[in-house]
RNA sequence: GGGCGGUUAGCUCAGCUGGUUCAGAGCACCUGCCUUACAAGCAGGGGGUCACUGGUUCGAAUCCAGUACCGCCCACCA
């Protein structure tokens, strides 16, 4: 880098030095003598692509692997992808619908090629967007979730569970999304508000022979195309209004179905009518009132959400066009006794949007229960910490109420269940076939291999990604306690840091930290930091749909990754929604540009031996020194309660402040005139530490530069370079500064207010105790001379205080004496009141009796302070006045 | 319905165990500057009854109670 264009460019410097980071293997961790660092990334969809949520996640993440390197630990970021089964599949789906294939049709194997396919051409296209990004991850690590080592470790898992007793199939009622043709999780499952009718229907007795009298019972609900499946009509016990119906039976409207009316504390009274259809097999609190009424069920809707034949009457409709068609009907046949307009919460497919249809299934379980209490005990404990905190209220909700997880899912992508079917409906769990035939003959030994059938569902996709901290590292390891950790799992297991969003907490984080309890005995990771969802600046989700999710690598292109890393995290505090707008990128772009342009300044200094190091500069020299560690100390207290963006908020002002508009305007020469070798070197170095500093953040920019402060070996890098560390410093050095720069503020004010040229050099006269080493900073920095004087007798000009120091500019004639003279009345009638308000503390005992010490003392010195300034006042008042 | 969190400048937020001259930061805004690193810049400036009401205290943005509004999580009354 010979000539520094006056522009910084990232679009030049960022692919050179990500090449050469990996070509130098700087990401790669091996276990070593160190101190391991370890985050294992938040597995992306294997077919994603990269939007603004990964952005802030993964810059997050980046900043803290590359800080823990700086502060010379063995740093070592895990990433990899996830499989994602629903979303993989469905995406698998419906490119072959648009083919016109159809997934029954080619069957399981085919399918199963074609995914994998799939997986081929899109899968990790976002690993590769994470190194536009800077992410400084260990690729050479690697791990897909489905890949063959990862996939024996779910499979060893669920064996391992299913052992012990915690795995069971049972027949429930699921969450089924007739879309996606599978169960899904409470957790997936979305209850929105949604408009529907409350259909009020005439249910007649019956005279016992399945005829109707001419009594009723109404019933309401919201979905009438279910009648067909009733079971029975509920009261409540205590309903006077229904004590008649007791014993009775009624008939379903259209197909005359006797069935009868039963009685249950579970039936609302004030609800309704007070009288409830229960219909066992489409409604899961239905189900559970027929379970202790033994009541029958009938499935009248199939997994695609049509009507079957045991409705009778529009058999093969979709649910949704069988309500409105029965309603007809119902109202033709007189059944239909009002309609209203309700509003109530239904349940979506999480994935697929579409209304989840409760439905009965076999399904497989993994009890909660000793899971739940360890995991909630890990975090109680405070093993592992959450930032922020109110999480863990939330999280601590969830594990006492944990209802056992439905691992299976009815999908193909993903590991399938290694549960064996025997022909007499039996089955064995084993890892392997192999296994699982010798086990199978043992029950049966005139078994054969083809004589078993293998279960056709697949596992939960966070049946596998809860194994993440662990498999990255040993696959073997899960599934089998008794094995000895490898190295790698040793070193590195438990990660430090995880960094997610909340939204995840119960899928993913939760179960981490049990498979972490139960196969390693130890949480998976020390703190979690859960980081807010992205909107737009309208404070609107981003979404596809809406248009409102710009993609980061265009905006990588036009800015640069570091301006986008630090747009991110400006905004972002823990926890917080992150509203996203565009001008926090061209913020972190101008920031570049100044660090640029910093250095582009330092850089064309002339250094000449010849020079004298100017007092404004060597104060200047020891000052920025002092500063620079106290600054450290504040980025370091940030940094460990997680604050990412007040650390990076702290260095920016450090940089762009202190460092450029003070600092660097203290040393620099007069034009032309070159700088002395002590200032310059300790200029370079500063600059360096600034870099340092900043790395983390904005890995690039501080690289390119990094590489030309000084002559570079190859192989060298920013990246392990040690975090600045805080020197010891004088306090009184940054008073005195600070004192200065308040003077400076004033003189400035003065020129600003008279619109006085900046070229034209004013005299300032100071009454009072000023550090004289302080004077020529003074004059360097608002081109002034400084004069100390006993007095300002007969002086023109304009006065102001810093401190209680009287300070005063001389402007010949230029000076309207009543603007002065009301300035400082007004002033003095501040200081009164100020004063005022300070005696009456100090007269109130019982504040001189209860507050600390430190406390009165500092009142009693803005007592000394203020008498000070009123009496600096009044005088000026009184020669004012006088002139 | 249950739980949790929030409400501070136009916007986004900080303000840690009540007490520094405490009401802050960044951005935005206004004024003046193309000053030989940077106009993606420099210098200066305005702007808030700390949601509301009470209470505790010598002292409250900070602690407590209630109210209003916002957000999130859990549950789901058919």
């Amino acid at each position: 880098m010979k000539e520094l264009a006056a522009k910084y460019s990232a679009a030049q410097v960022e692919d050179k030095w990500y090449q050469y980071w990996l070509d130098h293997k700087f990401f790669h961790s091996e276990p070593n003598e160190k101190e391991p660092y370890t985050i294992v990334i938040p597995p992306p969809n294997v077919t994603g692509i990269l939007h603004m949520g990964h952005v802030l996640n993964n810059t997050l993440n980046d900043v803290l692997i590359r800080k823990a390197r700086m502060d010379g630990k063995n740093a070592c970021w895990v990433p990899g992808t996830d499989h994602a089964s629903i979303a993989t599949e469905s995406k698998v789906v419906a490119k072959l619908k648009a083919m016109g294939i159809s997934k029954e049709e080619i069957g399981r194997e085919e399918f199963l090629k074609h995914a994998w396919e799939w997986k081929e051409e899109h899968g990790g296209i976002i690993l590769q967007q994470l190194k536009k990004l800077g992410c400084s991850c260990d690729w050479d690590r690697t791990r897909f979730t489905m890949e063959p080592a990862l996939s024996e470790a779910v499979i060893n898992t669920f064996v391992y569970f299913y052992k012990k007793g915690w795995i069971y199939k049972g027949v429930r009622m699921v969450n089924w999304d007739p879309e996606a043709l599978t169960a899904v999780s409470d957790d997936e499952v979305i209850h929105k508000d949604t408009k529907s009718h409350f259909y009020h229907l005439k249910y007649y007795i019956s005279d016992g022979n399945g005829n109707p009298t001419d009594k009723y019972l109404v019933i309401a609900t919201t979905r009438p195309e279910t009648i067909m499946a009733d079971a029975a009509i509920c009261v409540n016990p205590k309903d006077e209004r229904h004590f008649w119906l007791k014993g009775k039976k009624v008939l379903i409207p259209l197909i005359k179905r006797e069935i009868p009316v039963i009685e249950d504390e579970y039936v609302e009274m004030d609800f309704g009518t007070g009288c409830l259809k229960v219909t066992p097999a489409h409604d899961v609190h239905d189900y559970e009132i027929g379970l202790r009424h033994n009541l029958p069920v009938l499935e009248i809707i199939d997994d695609h959400g049509k009507l079957n034949e045991k409705a009778q009457i529009l058999v093969g409709e979709d649910r949704f066009v069988a309500r409105k068609k029965i309603v007809k009907m119902l109202e033709e046949a007189g059944n239909l006794l009002k309609v209203e307009d309700y509003t109530s919460p239904v349940g979506y497919s999480e994935r697929t949007d579409a209304v989840i249809e409760p439905k009965l299934s076999a399904q497989w379980f993994l009890k909660m229960e000793t899971l739940a209490g360890m995991a909630l005990e890990t975090v109680e404990s405070g093993r592992t910490q959450f930032i922020p905190e109110k999480y863990v209220n939330t999280y601590r909700h969830w594990m006492e109420n944990a209802r056992d997880w439905c691992i299976s899912r009815q999908l193909w992508w993903g590991q399938r269940i290694p549960a064996y079917y025997l022909p007499d409906g039996s089955y064995v769990v084993e890892a392997t076939p192999e296994a699982a035939l010798k086990a199978a003959q043992a029950i049966n030994p005139s078994i054969k291999a083809s004589d078993l059938r293998q279960d056709e569902d697949v596992l939960d996709t966070w049946f596998s990604s809860w194994l993440w901290p662990i498999s990255v590292f040993d696959p073997e390891k899960p599934g089998h306690p008794e094995h000895q950790p490898n190295k790698d799992l040793a070193y590195y297991y438990p990660t430090n840091d995880l960094v997610t969003g909340p939204d995840i907490i119960f899928f993913w984080v939760a179960r981490m930290i049990m498979a972490g309890e139960e196969f390693m005995g130890k949480e998976p990771f020390s703190n979690v930091y859960f980081t807010g969802i992205v909107r737009d600046k309208m404070g609107r989700k981003m979404s596809k749909t809406l248009g409102n999710s710009p993609d980061p690598l265009v905006l990588i292109e036009k800015y640069g990754a570091d301006a986008v890393r630090i747009g991110m995290l400006l905004c972002s505090s823990a926890g917080n929604d992150i509203f996203y707008d565009e001008a926090q990128i061209q913020q972190g772009a101008a920031f570049c540009n100044k660090i640029w342009n910093s250095y582009r300044l330092v850089k064309g200094f002339q250094v000449s031996a010849d020079v004298q190091q100017s007092p404004a500069a060597a104060k200047a020299v020891e000052w920025f020194g002092a500063r620079l560690s106290e600054t450290v100390a504040l980025v370091e207290d940030h940094y460990s309660k997680f604050r990412i963006s007040d650390a990076l908020m702290t260095i920016y002002r450090l940089f762009w402040d202190d460092y450029c508009s003070w600092y660097l305007e203290a040393i620099k020469p007069a034009f032309g005139s070159p700088v002395d070798p002590a200032t310059h070197q300790a200029t370079l170095g500063f600059f360096e530490a600034l870099l340092k500093l900043i790395h983390p953040v904005m890995p690039f920019i501080t690289e390119e530069l990094w590489q030309d402060i000084a002559p570079r070996k190859e192989g060298e890098t920013i990246m392990y370079a040690a975090t600045p560390k805080v020197q010891a410093y004088k306090q009184e050095v940054l008073d005195n500064f600070a004192l200065a720069m308040e003077t400076v503020n004033g003189v400035r004010g003065v020129r600003s207010q008279r619109n006085l040229p900046p070229k034209e050099q004013l005299n300032l006269k100071i009454k009072g105790a000023f550090p004289a080493e302080m004077i020529p900073v003074v004059e360097k920095l608002c081109n002034c001379s400084v004069e100390m004087v006993s007095g300002f007798e007969g002086a023109q000009g304009v006065g102001f205080l810093v401190r209680t120091l009287e300070m005063f500019v001389a402007l010949d004639g230029k000076v309207n004496v009543a603007e002065e003279l009301e300035k400082a009345r007004k002033e003095l009638q501040y200081q009164l009141e100020f004063l005022e308000n300070v005696r009456k503390k100090l007269s109130n005992e019982r504040f001189v009796a209860n507050a600390p010490a430190a406390v009165i003392e500092n009142e009693r010195k803005k007592e000394a302070d203020s008498l000070s300034k009123i009496e600096i006042l009044q005088e000026k008042i009184k020669s004012l006045e006088t002139s």
